[in-house]
DNA sequence: CAGGATCCTGGGCGATACTG
DNA sequence: CAGTATCGCCCAGGATCCTG
């Protein structure tokens, strides 16, 4: 990685939102969902920070919104191309924190360093 | 990833903090520093932002830090074993991010669709 | 030299009420 | 249905001063 890690700050800004890695996944093994699908799929998020999430992973390209101009309204959400390619790196950090997990709760893994 | 991705929570509870993956990338490209050499490979940072960065880490085992009892205190850090598992996943990170950008200032990326 | 103790601020996040 | 608009809490992070 660089020195100043410029590009593990870039990626952090899209994906450290607290429902971010959820609410693409929901994206992810469901192709489209509208707003009200995402908000049944995420027991305990609030409509605000579904639509504040939301906005932030489309300013960065990551989702789609589509609107469709009816009443009662109609808003669908989905992946882009481009926001498939960070779903990778969202199974790394996934199995990396559960390997992590393990590790630290692992007694035999504790470092006994002489002072 | 899970469905829960609980995987990627516990990830950026170890990456996210604003100065560890600089720290990290200073320990891997040292093998082993001190912590004024530290503070001094990172303009910016407060001296109270490195030291809990640094228990936080060393709480996730991911740094060692190995203390020498004299006068001056001498205290070293350096990375794990297991922390080098973080690298890989960092390096993605870094990459992504940089792609990232160039992608989101790509004018000829940007998606013309009808509502 | 390597921190500890305090005080302070911005923003992420939540709760609640309202609307086209 | 899919949002806005407010209000308020908490805490990561910063500034400053002090110490074994």
């Amino acid at each position: 990685m660089g020195k100043k890690c410029t590009g593990v700050e870039k990626t952090l800004a899209v994906v450290s939102g607290k429902w971010t890695s959820m609410i693409l996944y929901h994206l992810y093994t469901n192709e489209k969902l509208r707003f009200g699908e995402l908000r049944r799929a995420l027991p305990g998020i609030t409509q605000k920070m579904l639509t504040s999430d939301l906005r932030e992973l489309e300013k960065h390209r990551i989702i789609e919104r589509k609107v469709y101009p009816q009443v009662p309204p109609k808003v669908e959400y989905c992946i882009t191309d481009h926001g498939k390619t960070l779903l990778p790196l969202l199974e790394q950090m996934d199995e990396w924190g559960d390997a992590h997990a393990q590790q630290t709760l692992d007694p035999s893994a504790s470092t006994i360093h002489s002072i």
